[in-house]
DNA sequence: TAGATTGTTAATCGATTAACAATC
DNA sequence: TAGATTGTTAATCGATTAACAATC
């Protein structure tokens, strides 16, 4: 009894790009950029798959669910899918960004060239520290004057930015997170270790540099374990 | 034909936890933390998951691939399973650490409280600008020396470090990785934006900023597309 | 004993993979 | 036509979830 007809098509077909995908397309796209400056027309599932770390297969699989852009036997033009998969992330508008916090890593963001040339624009940096306000940072090219975290309100709305990065101590994340979303901020990137709390409808994603190391140190404990486990037999 | 006895196990038995339980535990680490502090001493996997923002399912899934450090009808004690979350994650023990790059995502890094009070230590810092060599860090309240990179082999070997963290830019990312994994470095936290190359048995994790807001932005991309929609139809 | 909560089971779901038919 | 490579299928695998028996 082949049933399965509607229920998966539902996830697969129109608009539904699983996850695990997604999170694979800026992989997919920064290959795919390198490629484009080597000056490479065509590149086959094959190839793109081992610049990206990831097995053709996959690569074929994902690229299917954003549409047919390949041509069988022949493989892939670089700029139209490059093209493509910048159209399905949504890196051919311009994303207006502010970020809160503006110590170490607030400036190491700042000053992330991946930033600019992926289409996100940088209109506001901003920090509760007297000492930063009023300093000046270069953000791919421009001066941005470090602002006080009270004037937050005002750029969000005139800017119209719909993504905001907070980067302060984990003590003042969540206000940080209230102002932001209250002032129409939708996506936040959180780096403080706090878990934010935001109304539905905004979405969220932590980057939490300890919980890396520990994954990793994780990983380190089983490599000597296997060791002495080794020497014991 | 009950045949599903050997293959699951296999995994879900002695040592294998799986990576997704792994990626988790970091967050119940914390939130066990936070409650220590308040000096909680029950929690049931309701609570816990609550405040780890995941179901109470998962998180009691996830521990008993620990080990089963509940009491049935009463809950966790909170120091207890803190002490076995830490055990499993390899944070009972120190781990020595080299950071290499030392800009601002590097001070940032090195200046992050999060990574003393989980057993990791700054060993050494490093760089390669002269501008940079000499200065001191201040890293968990002890002054560190940016070093020059070419010292590099020295320290990993002295401290016997395991754990290297790559913060440099792109163009020498590679050249530094080999160098970290020749001297005896078997685990890395890649924060350039290039895919590492190593040996078999080397584990790299990279975070890449863009990635995150690339993904952020996808996200985005789709809430507006929504609104779009419902104003259509 | 009655109430509470864990640890485990089994069903479901989503992601990965290998193989190959379609087609350049 | 022969060779190459995509896009899709179907099988497998791992993760999630809800329900509940075990047990404090």
């Amino acid at each position: 009894m082949p049933v399965s007809q509607a229920p998966k098509s539902h996830v697969g077909a129109r608009g539904g790009i699983p996850d695990a995908t997604v999170s694979r397309l800026p992989m997919y796209h920064r290959s795919l950029v390198a490629l484009s400056n080597r000056g490479t027309i065509l590149v086959s599932s094959e190839e793109l798959a081992d610049a990206a770390g990831v097995s053709s297969a996959k690569l074929r699989k994902d690229l299917s669910f954003l549409g047919s852009y390949g041509t069988r036997g022949v493989g892939y033009e670089v700029e139209f899918l490059l093209y493509q998969i910048a159209r399905a992330l949504g890196l051919t508008q311009e994303w207006s960004v502010v970020i809160v916090g503006v110590g170490n890593l607030g400036h190491a963001l700042a000053g992330y060239p991946g930033f600019a040339s992926r289409g996100f624009k940088v209109v506001g940096l901003f920090d509760a520290d007297p000492a930063l306000i009023g300093e000046e940072v270069t953000v791919a090219g421009r001066a941005v004057v470090v602002r006080d975290v009270k004037e937050l309100a005002q750029t969000v709305r005139s800017t119209g930015a719909s993504i905001g990065v907070i980067a302060t101590p984990e003590a003042s994340a969540q206000q940080v997170c209230n102002s932001l979303v209250a002032h129409g901020v939708t996506s936040i990137l959180n780096f403080a270790t706090v878990l934010l709390e935001v109304p539905e409808g905004v979405h969220v994603r932590r980057v939490d540099l300890a919980t890396e190391l520990q994954i990793l140190a994780f990983h380190e404990q089983r490599k000597s374990q296997m060791v002495l486990a080794q020497e014991t037999a």
